[in-house]
DNA sequence: ATTATACATCAAAATATTTTGATGTATCAA
DNA sequence: TTGATACATCAAAATATTTTGATGTATAAT
């Protein structure tokens, strides 16, 4: 079980995982492992409306798994790595366990 | 991008990850961080009701991530190592790009 | 045989998320 | 300063997920 001073994280964890949660963003995401992409890059490359997008893009941000860097009339976004790593820890402590014992209903 | 061949491997991520993307289903997964579990232990340690985490449960094992074993009444949870692993080789691939090109509209 | 326990399943209701199309804002080019 | 581009935001509609309470099934104890 996560000790008591881990509960910020697993919040954190909590909204992660729901911004993974949706086949488009998995799309998304996809998309920025080759690096930055605009919303119309991910336009062309999805078929996805502007709007469509847009929304799923907010819901990455507040995740904390993308970040933005503006240029002009162009947003670029790109993948957070902190916060991949943040996962990749918290999965990681997940297979770390090592005891297989029973305490059913005694 | 993924490849072609790895279709297969992308639609269990997706599932996997909607599997994570429950408050609930998370403080479940946490449980068993420790160790086999049955529905009665989850009862008592989270006060859910029992169809709700039965709900849950079955989300948690259609996705791969967790495997049961019955033993009499009792039906044993654990978290299946191999869907976290492949979780965590996603994230990883994720992690490994390294181009930072833009393509924005041009 | 009867009863209790452990869990699954179901349908309806409650709730949350996603999509759509319209409108808004900032930047830039002509 | 007008118009086009790139994107955000909004409210309503569409859709999906979750919860609830009831019922079902298998196992086991009496």
């Amino acid at each position: 079980m996560l000790k008591e001073s881990s509960k910020v994280k697993k919040e954190n964890i909590s909204k992660l995982m729901v911004s993974f949660s949706d086949p488009f963003r998995l799309e998304i995401i996809d998309l920025m492992m080759d690096g930055e992409v605009c919303v119309c890059d991910i336009m062309k490359l999805t078929n996805l409306s502007q709007s469509r997008i847009s929304y799923h893009i907010k819901i990455l941000k507040e995740a904390g798994l993308i970040s933005d860097r503006q240029e002009g009339r162009w947003v670029y976004y790109s993948l957070n790595k902190e916060s991949l790593f943040l996962i990749k820890d918290w999965i990681t402590s997940l297979t770390d366990y090592s005891s297989n014992r029973k305490r059913c209903c005694e």
